[in-house]
DNA sequence: TTAATTTTGTGTTGTTTTTACACAAATTAA
DNA sequence: TTAATTTGTGTAAAAACAACACAAAATTAA
C-alpha cells in the first residue's frame, strides 16, 4: 500500500450578484488556528464521498445556501505548505448564485457567514484570495461564451439587469441597442407580458425570463452562445 | 488530525500529432492487478511534491519524455471506486508534444509506452478513456482560442502543416486561402526564408516559425487569438 | 522531352456581422 | 407643467467573413 499522508479539502468560490455589485462568500472560521479569520467555505472530504456532494455539503453547512450552478474550477495542490498543519490540496469549485434567495446562515463550523464586495475582499485565510482571483477570472470569461449570467439574477429580470450585470462584472461599457439585438437575436430569452418599475423613477420595463430549454435545444443544433461587443 | 484515507494520483494525456493523425500517449503496467493494462502515463504523488513536478517526474521515469505544454486539466474524485484497491482522486493534466523530439522509452513502472491513434484507442484502465475524452475536448476547443497547435509541430513547418492540423484535429474543412490570411494577420507567424520539398512531389514551400515573444507582447495589448471559419 | 500530377501561393467580390449613434415614450420628482 | 430618469427602438457605414480559381514550381509517368 502506498504511504501517502496527504489530507484532500474543497473550497467554493461562491459569487453572487445585486445592484451592479459582485460579491464573493466568505466565512468566519471558529476553531483552529485561523480562528476568526475569513476563509472560503469548505472543508475536508469523507473517504465515501464524492467531490462535488462535499462541496454541497460544505455550503449547506457553513451557510445554508444551494447554489445555482457549480463547476470545478481547478485543484490547488502545487503549494506544499498551504496549510501549515500538514499538506492539504484543495478542489475548488466555482458557484454561482442568487443571493435573494436565502439569508446567509453560519452553521457548524463557521462563526460567521458574510457576503464581501469583490472588489473590496480583505486577505482570506492560506491561498484563497488566489481561488477568488482565477474563479474571477473564469466569471469573466465564462460570462462571455455561456449563458450563466442568467444563474445570478432574478428568474424574471428587467434587460437593464441583464445589461448592467455585464456592464459591471466585465468592466466595460456596452451599447445598449447592439446588446438587447444581439441577446434577443439568440431566440433564448423571452419577453413576458409583465410591467414593472422597479427603480425611483423612470419608464417602467418589461419583465424577461431565460429560457434554458430552448438553450439546450439550441445546444444540440451547434448553437454557440457569444457576447463580445464594443 | 482529520482521519482521511484517500490517495492522490496525477495522470497525463499526452497527445502527439504527425501527419494528419492525433495521438495519445500510453504506458503498459507492469505490476499490480492491471498488469499489461493499457492506462495513461501517471501515478501517485509524493508527500511533498507539487502536483506538477509529480506528472512531469512519471512522464519522465514511464515514457521517457518532456512536453512542450503542461496544463491541469481536472480532478477526477466523484467516482469513489475508480481503483478498486482504495480511493483514489486523480489530478489529470493536459499535455501537448512532438512525438519527433524523442522515442518512447518505458521504464521503471511501465512495461511498455506507446502512441495510439486517439481515434482507435483502446479501452484504457480506471477512468482513463473518460480523461482522454475530456482532453480530446478541451484540445479541440483550445486550438480555437489559444495558439497551441505549434506545440505540436516541428519549430519550423510548412503553413500546410498548420493547417492539415487544423483540420484534422477540429475535423472540418478549411478554406486554405482564408486560413493562410487570418493566421499571417495575426502577425504571430514568421516567414523563414527557407524553402524545402518534403512530400514526394509538388512546388516545395516555405518554412515559416511560431513567434511566442510576438505573441506574449500582443497579449498584454489585448490581442486575442481566435481561429474559427468556414 | 513532353505531358500529367501534385503541391504552394495568391486577390476579389458579395454577404454577413459589427459598430456607432439619437430621439421618442412612460413614468416620477420637483 | 417642467425637469429628470429610464425604457424602447432603426439605420447606415465599416469591418469581417465566405466563397471561389488559376498560375507557378516541382516530381512522375509516358
Amino acid at each position: 500500500m502506498i504511504d501517502q499522508n496527504i489530507k484532500i479539502a474543497v473550497d467554493a468560490i461562491v459569487f453572487g450578484y445585486e445592484k451592479g455589485t459582485l460579491y464573493v462568500l466568505a466565512v468566519q472560521q471558529r476553531f483552529g488556528k485561523l480562528a476568526d479569520r475569513w476563509v472560503l467555505p469548505g472543508g475536508f472530504i469523507l473517504d465515501d464521498e464524492p467531490l462535488i456532494t462535499a462541496v454541497e455539503r460544505e455550503l449547506k453547512e457553513e451557510a445554508g445556501i444551494t447554489v445555482n450552478y457549480l463547476e470545478q474550477l481547478a485543484t490547488f495542490g502545487d503549494n506544499v505548505k498551504r496549510d501549515e498543519r500538514f499538506r492539504v490540496i484543495s478542489v475548488a469549485y466555482f458557484a454561482l448564485v442568487n443571493p435573494k434567495n436565502f439569508v446567509l446562515k453560519a452553521d457548524t463550523d463557521a462563526k460567521d457567514a458574510k457576503w464581501f464586495d469583490v472588489a473590496q475582499l480583505p486577505v482570506l485565510g492560506y491561498d484563497h484570495n488566489e481561488m477568488v482571483k482565477l474563479a474571477h477570472q473564469r466569471l469573466k470569461s465564462k460570462l462571455t461564451y455561456q449563458p450563466i449570467g442568467f444563474d445570478l439574477l432574478d428568474h424574471e429580470f428587467l434587460f437593464s439587469d441583464l445589461e448592467n450585470l455585464y456592464c459591471s462584472i466585465l468592466e466595460r461599457d456596452i451599447d445598449r441597442r447592439n446588446f438587447r439585438k444581439k441577446i434577443l437575436s439568440f431566440g433564448i430569452v423571452t419577453e413576458t407580458d409583465k410591467v414593472v418599475k422597479i427603480g425611483a423613477s423612470g419608464r417602467p420595463g418589461k419583465l424577461f425570463t431565460f429560457d434554458k430549454l430552448k438553450y439546450n435545444q439550441l445546444l444540440k443544433e451547434n448553437f454557440q452562445f457569444d457576447i463580445r461587443f464594443a
